[in-house]
DNA sequence: AATAAATGTCAACAAGACTGACATAAATAC
DNA sequence: GTATTTATGTCAGTCTTGTTGACATTTATT
């Protein structure tokens, strides 16, 4: 049975998120705050329901947090061209800025990661990350540009 | 910059856990019942200091959840022998049920994305996942023996 | 004109974290 | 042998982030 799997893949999460909490707690965010950040700046100008969709939250969850992402300028809303009932989500310089130092020490963390591993590593795990997915939503990550690397 | 790795980290972690906490629902249990439910019975025994250490949460959080999976006979507490002072906790006939349970949809998800992987896959990402562990750590994932097929 | 969709908002609630303070029993130090 | 430290438990209050339900607004669609 795969109980070191499921072991270790809960102490590397654990101190992946951990390296951005710490940062965020100093800014008065959480976690839900980073991943609005996270999805917003891979995807310029989403609306908010595919938000919802990919946190897979409810709106009044979603509502509490992005508020404070935008009332502190992290995070503007503009009306869709196309659809005028869509708000469109795009970080501002200073949420991009935010997000970059939230990224730094996951970036290294992983890369560090990576580069301990033979050359077929880095595509190996995306594979496997793919593989854990819900067969349903992995179309989302294509649109995501998630899986270029494939 | 490694954004596919954070982003599909993500949606596999969230797969992953989805997985048992329909089935915890059920039971009035959450995540957190499941995490000390996996390291009791990952190594039977574990004093209560050390599931604090893992779990990296307070002794009064850890509380309020071990009272409830003690009152329902998941998990039951003896005495250290060595140190009198220690409560060691077990799994029950009917803890280590459950367990079985709500790691059998994860077990299956887990073997499926491996599967799917080179034949090295398996133990390219079990190096990853220690590889992002805080290294102040890892000896720990030793002692638990998550590291023995590396 | 009627309905549906995308979003927002108010209110109440729950799980699971947190801090701080204090209690007990057992081990260790002096 | 008393004093201190350690392992654990417990009470009380708070915070974040999730939930449900109800209702409003604007815009698209039928």
């Amino acid at each position: 049975m795969p109980l070191d799997v499921m072991g270790l893949f809960f102490f590397a999460y654990r101190d992946f998120v951990g390296d951005a909490d710490a940062l965020l707690e100093r800014q008065g965010f959480g976690r839900a705050h980073h991943r609005v950040l996270y999805f917003v700046n891979l995807k310029p100008g989403m609306p908010v329901a595919d938000i919802l969709d990919i946190l897979k939250i409810t709106k009044q969850s979603l509502a509490r947090v992005l508020r404070q992402l935008i009332d502190n300028g992290y995070i503007e809303q503009k009306t869709g061209r196309a659809d005028r009932r869509q708000r469109l989500l795009y970080a501002t310089a200073k949420g991009r800025e935010l997000f970059e130092t939230l990224s730094a020490t996951q970036t290294s963390r992983i890369d560090a990661a990576i580069a301990a591993l033979p050359p077929a590593g880095r595509r190996t795990v995306l594979k496997f990350f793919v593989g854990m997915v819900e067969p349903a939503d992995r179309p989302l990550l294509d649109r995501l540009k998630l899986t270029e690397n494939l």
